[in-house]
RNA sequence: GGCUUGGUGGCAGAGUGGUCAUGCAGCGGACUGCAAAUCCGCGUACGCCGGUUCGAUUCCGACCCAAGCCUCCA
């Protein structure tokens, strides 16, 4: 099954074929290590391992890298304000990054490069650019020049001369034309830094990850992936260095973007106030509802995250897992298990999660409805396929069903006196129990046998809650289009 | 202002030039002591205005609206 793949440099949907099929290699632009990630900062490493995982399915190489950026001015910042050398929030949010992505599903790239470790190669690209009159040195400074590579701007469309009359920033003296990038930048004493040809400094942001491409995955990728906020500057200017710096040859031969996770409509962001902790998040929801929530709308489009769509992502799985429930005594191994075709040609279809759910949906559909034990063998089978490769449907479907009800002795004693009660056709006393139960969270489910499913119900609480300014800066963006208007 | 993407039923969210998305919620019925779960059934959705067409939600154009980027950002 052919995999086809929107390519935002062609603006269209491509089938997608690898340069060298015996080892295809895909780069996502990683977290910046300062704090905990966001729950939009999930979706990109979400969707795009899930690509790395359809990839596998049809090429015997894969190697995809997600990159972690560890040397930076909020690292900076972050670091003097606790008073602790760069590297302790480093390691620490590392670490935690990738304990939040495992714990969501999400498996280990094959390569998790750090900038830091790098500083070699990029001083290196950065002579390399120097030396081919793509960018110069100022005041220690080391720019990119915009007009030497008169492809600039392929990526979002955009021609330079309408960027540099839209450059609402203070533009650097040093600069020959506004739109030049830092390539590297000095350090005062007190700020990490490295010893180059210019002087004691450190890198930007774009050479990182252009460094790292090339050292791990080659000159030229098949795949570059990141958030569409991205696009520019960013990606426009690892695309600009890696070019020039490889003799014009092609960077990345497939840029994916994923869309944006808002807030009341708006991107989630830090500045804005309005996000959600990933790492908290996963303290209070199982991760399934999260990853069923981040991959529900297809990746390109925008998501908008709300107390709301977790619950309908919840019920969701609820559904799915009691049709698990219903077929517990059908055994599967797990270990056997393949992705279902109507699924698989959903995610071949650029990644069109939705699809694959509807198709994950009838596969349910048939698994409650199948009798004769083959047939509930392979719907099982399927249905369990399918959402593995999901990372979905992994629970025993009683623990998801409990959710970590504890089964106290107040409860059983309640569940055997209203079994005792409904045996003597005492309903009244019967009812009264159930609602006791309920008000205790456990919804009672009597079974044709005279047993009783049990399940937890939880609501699921607001989890961000905003300042009134920021509400306000929500619900009317008023105050953006005055920053606007200012500005023009 | 420029560049880009999008506007689908109560909500979420795919897709298509002419019978079906799907999920959640809701409604009617069956089942049940009553529920819950389950099963059966139901809702004449495609921003607005033109155009192309035998036929447009789907193609083209204008308009309105929204989001992202133009500054760090997944």
């Amino acid at each position: 099954m052919p995999i086809r793949l929107y390519n935002s440099l062609t603006r269209r949907v491509e089938p997608f074929a690898p340069l060298d099929p015996a080892r295809v290699t895909m780069y996502l632009c990683g977290p910046t290590v300062y704090h905990y990630v966001h729950i939009g900062n999930a979706r990109g490493p979400v969707v795009f391992d899930l690509l790395a995982r359809l990839l596998r399915r049809h090429y015997p190489r894969v190697i995809y890298a997600r990159n972690i950026t560890d040397v930076d001015d909020k690292i900076n910042a972050a670091a003097q304000a606790a008073g602790v050398p760069i590297a302790d929030i480093t390691e620490r949010y590392a670490a935690a990054y990738r304990e939040d992505m495992a714990t969501l599903g999400v498996a280990a790239p094959d390569i998790e490069p750090r900038a830091t470790a790098h500083i070699g190669p990029i001083i290196a690209m950065c002579e390399r650019l120097i030396a081919s009159g793509h960018a110069y040195v100022a005041e220690n400074h080391v720019l990119f020049d915009v007009g030497s590579y008169s492809e600039y701007g392929q990526l979002s469309r955009r021609p330079v001369d309408e960027m540099i009359a839209g450059a609402r920033v203070e533009v650097a003296p040093y600069k020959r034309n506004p739109a030049d990038f830092v390539l590297w930048k000095p350090s005062t004493p007190e700020l990490p830094g490295w010893e180059s040809p210019w002087g004691r400094g450190r890198p930007g942001w774009h050479i990182e990850c252009s460094a790292m491409v090339q050292e791990h995955l080659g000159d030229t990728i098949d795949i570059h992936a990141g958030g569409n906020d991205l696009m520019f500057p960013h990606h426009e200017n690892e695309i600009a260095q890696s070019t020039c710096a490889h003799a014009g040859k092609v960077f990345a031969r497939w840029w994916l973007h994923n869309g944006m996770l808002t807030y009341h409509g708006k991107k989630m962001s830090k500045s804005l106030g309005n996000v959600v902790v990933l790492h908290e998040l996963l303290q209070t929801h199982p991760p399934e509802v999260l990853r069923l929530m981040l991959l529900k709308a297809h990746y390109r489009q925008p998501l908008d995250w709300s107390e709301k769509t977790l619950q309908q992502a919840r019920a969701t799985l609820d559904g799915w897992y009691r049709v698990l429930r219903d077929l517990m005594s059908v055994e599967v191994d797990l270990a056997h298990v393949d992705l279902p075709d109507a699924v698989e040609a959903a995610l071949c279809d650029d990644l069109n999660t939705p699809e694959a759910f509807a198709a994950l949906g009838k596969l349910a559909d048939e698994a409650q409805h199948a009798t004769s034990q083959k047939d509930k063998y392979r719907t099982k089978s399927a249905l369990l396929g399918g959402a593995a490769f999901l990372g979905l449907l992994r629970q025993d479907p009683n623990v998801w069903l409990s959710r970590g009800l504890e089964i106290t002795d107040e409860i059983t004693r309640l569940r055997m006196e209203r079994r005792s009660a409904r045996a003597t056709r005492d309903f009244k006393r019967a009812d009264e129990i159930r609602a006791q139960l309920a008000s205790m969270g456990v919804t009672i489910e009597d079974l044709p046998n005279g047993t009783e499913n049990l399940t937890h119900h939880i609501e699921i609480a607001e989890t961000i809650e905003l300042a009134d300014d920021t509400r306000s800066q929500l619900t009317t963006n008023e105050r953006f289009t005055d920053e606007l208007k200012l500005s023009e």
